[in-house]
RNA sequence: GGCUCUGUAGCUCAGUUGGUAGAGCGAACGACUGAAAAUCGUUAGGUCACCGGAUCGACGCCGGUCGGAGCCA
């Protein structure tokens, strides 16, 4: 039985993955188990590697990963799946004396792990009919409507953003309750844990991002992609949406250059990353580190002994 | 050498008949509760290549200088 659990979190491209492993190998070195659990929504799909840096088996240096590979790329993956997932899992883990890992860099599913987020259910249906409504008559609309059912839930959500109103509509609808719509200042904890964040200066990992762009062109991206046509990446939610490959795919089907794939690529990766720390910026339990200081694994384990000090 | 086009925000470019400038992308910052590698918002950037002229007033007209592109020789 351990009560710790770390997550690993920061922009991509930062080396989360490295040191997951890392931080592992260390408390397995000195008899504490430790496990990893993968917190990077594209990462759960079978087939996508080159193109979400996963780590190549040989590379995990028999460190147990859970959720990655586990879904097809045609199942559609959502946040509110993840935690009924991944939950259980961190408890079973803790409970058979394990510490979880959580790596990666989905803001959303990381946040629906750790912190107290409830999410009031789907409909299916409905949600379509609102998407619909929403390509056709447009934000602006939908979002007075939402106005008169639930204004406080309006008031929070900014006009233009359709794709939001549309789910609070569906959530009032469905419920009959307000809709928050606002995240709280000060996160509540479904468990306590030790974030630790990685980043380094912006200008650095600019550079950095737009390396391992061309690098994933060199390894083969579009051939990957090519290979996933018949897996029905086409007809895939979520997984064709994925940065890189959705331009690997338009280079396929020749709308687009290779250089312009690439640097399309290299630009949504950056816009990323920026996206990822305006989020992790906003949580003050998370730890920093630089992913230039050699330290950092050292740094990183100092951190969780000061904070699960037998 | 001649002819034509061209020089506007970091980048790509819009700017009707003259009244001191806009967009997209980028940048900085922010929002975010079932697509989050998603969906959106705010802000900051411009001696309109340079010099001179006519005009109450020029990015816009006239002349010249310096760059760029193309065509002809």
């Amino acid at each position: 039985m351990t009560d710790a659990l770390v997550a690993i979190v920061g922009p991509t491209g930062t080396g989360k993955s490295d040191l997951g492993i890392a931080l592992a190998e260390h408390l397995i070195s000195t008899g504490r188990p430790a496990e990893i659990i993968n917190t990077d929504a594209m990462q759960f799909y079978r087939g996508m590697d080159i193109g979400t840096a996963k780590l190549p088996l040989e590379e995990r240096h028999g460190i147990k990963h859970h959720l990655i590979d586990h879904l097809e790329i045609t199942t559609e993956s959502t946040a509110a799946e993840y935690q009924k997932v991944a939950r259980p899992l961190i408890e079973d883990l803790q409970e058979r004396g394990i510490t979880p890992i959580l790596v990666g860099g989905s803001m959303l599913y990381i946040a629906s792990v750790l912190n107290d987020f409830e999410f009031p259910g789907t409909d299916v249906e409905l949600r379509a009919r609102l998407e619909a409504e929403l390509e056709e008559v447009g934000p602006i609309a939908m979002h007075k409507r939402l106005a008169e059912l639930d204004p406080v839930a309006a008031s929070r959500i900014i006009p233009q953003n359709g794709r939001r109103t549309v789910r609070a509509i569906e959530i009032v609808t469905m419920t009959g309750q307000p809709f928050a719509a606002a995240l709280p200042e000060v996160p509540v904890e479904w468990q306590s844990s030790l974030q630790i964040g990685i980043n380094g200066p912006r200008e650095e990992l600019v550079g950095r991002l737009e390396q391992r762009v061309h690098k994933m062109w060199k390894l083969g991206l579009v051939a990957e992609v090519e290979g996933l046509l018949e897996h029905g990446l086409r007809d895939a939610k979520t997984a064709k949406r994925a940065i890189g490959y959705a331009q690997a795919l338009a280079q396929l089907d020749g709308e687009m250059t290779e250089v312009e794939a690439i640097a399309d690529t290299v630009r949504l990766t950056q816009k990323y990353a920026r996206r990822q720390m305006s989020w992790f910026r906003r949580d003050q339990r998370i730890q920093w580190l630089d992913y230039r200081d050699p330290a950092l694994v050292q740094q990183a384990i100092d951190l969780f002994e000061q904070r699960f000090q037998k």
